[in-house]
DNA sequence: TATACAATATATTGCGCAATATATTGTATA
DNA sequence: TATACAATATATTGCGCAATATATTGTATA
């Protein structure tokens, strides 16, 4: 049995990266292209954004971004796209005036009515998904933790020779 | 017991993509840092790339893209960095004036074996992590394969009401 | 009150990737 | 041979994100 394995990339420094990089796009491609058959609008990667400003009914870029575990710059970044797609509003804060507030538009709300409509199946076709192959989630997450507690530049020692 | 978990966020459409996308970033991020401490200037996402090259002894951008499932735009996209750094050169084809022939140099094959060295390394700690939380890699490449054989859209469809 | 600092929004720049278009060169075919 | 097509390298543009810097406004403290 040979050491190295061209087709999973076992022996490759960067293998895991590459494989987790693959799912991530291949999931916000398929969402995309659900999305764009169903006729919603929203950017895939804002669905996060726009559930936690729904939950708080009106908020500034950086307190979503707190609520988000992201960066206010990127809140930021993203919020002319909302705009101009017509599922947010902003207006300055009267009790603050480095603030704006940010607020779901009707149309933002149904588009994320819609979202929600798919998000409840999804969880079904996830939970059917994991019955077949395992539980991906937890097992990133739990990878994920172990990381964070001791990363690789600690658990790494080069091979002498 | 309630439906939805803002911990996991089970219950988003997206959570499984962010959740992939995290893992994928924090290991490009932490091999960085550990390349960063080991004088390795390699960038991480050329590794494979660098590797392939090795293998191949001289080959041009395309053939390299078809090797590791690439575009040969984006291959070449990375070929003026790594001819910067130093790793690699370039040449005409003298069989085909269409092509440029890329090949490691010796500083090239340098950095790449220590890479290497701690690329077993890494094979060890991802077992040893595996052995911790599980077989992510297994698991993240059957679900890359089932999502690929029948996409979300497929597999959604919206909650009436 | 004056001054330093914190919080906020934002512009700018750079990186990596995808998509598109284009120029060049080789190959197959009428 | 002439013409269409394939293969290749490359430029351009746009997207999303990170990092940095900066201007504005609020808050705490001397």
């Amino acid at each position: 049995m040979p050491a190295t394995d061209a087709s999973t990339g076992l022996d490759d420094i960067s293998f895991l990266g590459r494989l987790s990089e693959a799912l991530s796009q291949m999931i916000e491609d398929q969402t995309r292209d659900l999305f764009d058959a169903a006729g919603i609008v929203v950017p895939v990667k804002s669905c996060s954004l726009l559930t936690a400003l729904r939950q708080a009914g009106e908020a500034s870029p950086a307190q979503l971004a707190r609520t988000l575990g992201q960066s206010h710059q990127l809140v930021i970044q993203k919020c002319p796209a909302l705009v101009r797609l017509g599922l947010v509003t902003q207006r300055p804060d009267p009790a603050d005036a480095r603030r704006k507030l940010l607020r779901l538009t009707d149309k933002g709300g149904a588009q994320l009515a819609m979202v929600d409509a798919y998000s409840e199946d999804i969880t079904g076709v996830y939970k059917r998904l994991f019955e077949e192959t395992g539980d991906v989630h937890a097992m990133i997450l739990k990878t994920l933790q172990a990381l964070k507690a001791r990363p690789l530049r600690e658990r790494a020692a080069p091979t002498p020779g």
